[in-house]
DNA sequence: TCCATTTAAATTGTGTACAATCTAATTGAA
DNA sequence: TTCAATTAGATTGTACACAATTTAAATGGA
């Protein structure tokens, strides 16, 4: 059997990146309101679980490394949602912390995934599987998931 | 029952931006040997079905806009791997075209999809069934796939 | 104690993405 | 025919992503 050209539609990786695309651009108009990109709006929702929090542990809950987190945290600083000091035990930690006004935000937040969800068109049931299967192929990657 | 924070292990969203970047990461080191990055090998791939090609054509394949594409286009043009050129009936049209050195380099990517896919260390019925769940949720998307 | 090593962020450079705008070519209805 | 609308790309501006390097702070063994 002689070894085909690579086609787009034979492999995993481009519905991965298609959708991965597309649901980021459909978070648009809901995070808008907020006043946050997709980027913000997932750093958000780590620190509404807990604040204080460093880059560094911060980072490694998103998969993202300070070349691209210190940009964000700037930008989200600047809309006053955070603020960044370091830490007085050892001064080479950043510590993030939510301002109240970004704490308040979480409460606007709360219908930003039943809205996204609605949106999406697709049974529970099929999201589900979905979920599913990325969470095997984080853990094919050996990326550790969840808490 | 209470509306909860919006958690990141909870929702669609998160796996999925995850694995798309950590997918093409694990491109990286593949490709380097062809000079090409991600954008720019399923880029190629599309050429490689068909050339010469407008480049609304080749946006409307891959779901980019010249905004992404024009540059991208112009890299492949310097590395020699393609040409591009306006149409002589409509000189809105700008055609691109394979070099012989963009056209060879199809030989040397016909064993990128295996590396890969051993790369995932995921059995195949799972590749399978979440290629087809991102093909599902792409439909819900309205986002017309393969050919 | 002292300095090589390690660690945490920040910085730099390259490459996407995409919205919005701009420009030039073409089309089509009055 | 003519000019307003449409179309195709390019451009501009903003915001990631990530590799590689730099800087400053802490650590730990000789």
């Amino acid at each position: 059997m002689p070894s085909e050209l690579p086609k787009l539609e034979n492999q995993l990786c481009f519905p991965l990146y298609v959708c991965a695309k597309e649901m980021v651009r459909r978070y648009k108009p809901l995070l808008d309101g907020l006043d946050l990109t997709y980027t913000q709006y997932i750093t958000m929702m780590v620190l509404w679980q807990q604040s204080p929090m460093g880059v560094k542990a911060l980072g490694e809950h998103l998969y993202l490394d300070s070349g691209t987190l210190t940009p964000v945290l700037k930008k989200l600083e600047q809309k006053g949602y955070l603020t960044r000091h370091r830490s007085e035990e050892d001064e080479r930690n950043l510590l993030v912390c939510l301002t109240p006004e970004g704490a308040a935000l979480a409460e606007q937040a709360k219908e930003i995934p039943h809205q996204m969800c609605a949106c999406l068109a697709l049974p529970e049931e099929d999201i589900r599987l979905l979920k599913t299967a990325l969470e095997k192929l984080m853990a094919a990657f050996s990326l550790p998931q969840g808490e």
